[in-house]
DNA sequence: CGCGAAATGTAGCCTGGGCTACAACTTTGG
DNA sequence: CCAAAGTTGTAGCCCAGGCTACATTTCGCG
């Protein structure tokens, strides 16, 4: 037992790795709705948004700013560089496919937003594509 | 922008919560998983399948010894409470429910495996009794 | 204009999960 | 039966993400 099957050790490392992708993709996703709604996003709307504390927000940027997703001057909004927008609109497009296969299979449209948020950040793409195509049979075929 | 929508929150406090239980479902899976292969679950043999350093899987089993998920003498292997049988299997049957869906709406057998890995620990309740009422019906139905 | 309020930034701490290094205990085989 | 090998435990570090407290800057308004 000391190479053990390593299936397993992928998956879980997966997971972890999508663990900390999550936050970025959250981030990304609500400085673009902030954007959208307001023309800028502030940390505290992020923060508030978020249910974190600004400084937590702020660091938070600071890391997407290093990773190229965000721009921001000092005491000025928070800008998303032309790769954060598409990260975005990525993520966004992603939790629209999930939330309508869940709400396909029959969940609850409260309970699938909300299982969505958690769940979107560990759907793969070709598990995004499976999803894409199910709803496209499902659209036409019409058997739900 | 004081109040912000309440829904946002607690839809990304689930996630962070969930990830916090994810790390406990995967060890009480792992240790009910290598007491039906080797009788007990050893230190060495949990670190080695979840991909981690021994401290670190001692530190959690600490965990859930605290949690009353688990019980071990010093220096002899992990065992679980019923309550970490009991959670051990309800992880189980998810996992099989989640791989089950995600083969059902036509995600390919492998990447059904690695993504349930993740996405398992954000299914809830409710989602999974409408993962199994659908994979239920298309038993019977066969529209797939 | 200037001052108080609001927003942003910074410092420093905590926790959890990961690691390495090393100590202590068990097992095993000569 | 006892030393070496293997296993488990402990100490102490790192990093990330969260927080509070406090400093700084900008904004809004009298």
């Amino acid at each position: 037992m000391t190479e053990t099957d390593p299936t397993q050790i992928k998956g879980f490392d997966r997971a972890r790795q999508a663990a900390s992708r999550a936050l970025a993709e959250d981030y990304v996703e609500m400085i673009s709705d902030l954007a959208r709604e307001f023309g800028e996003a502030r940390i505290t709307d992020i923060a508030a948004r978020l249910g974190v504390a600004h400084p937590t927000a702020n660091k938070a940027v600071a890391r997407l700013k290093r990773e190229g997703l965000a721009v921001s001057r000092p005491y000025r909004g928070v800008f998303l560089t032309e790769e954060g927008e598409a990260l975005a609109e990525q993520v966004r497009a992603r939790h629209r496919v999930v939330v309508a296969l869940l709400r396909a299979v029959g969940v609850p449209d409260e309970v699938a937003e909300l299982d969505a948020e958690g769940i979107e950040h560990h759907v793969s793409q070709r598990t995004l594509r499976a999803f894409e195509a199910y709803l496209a049979r499902s659209e036409t075929g019409k058997q739900g």
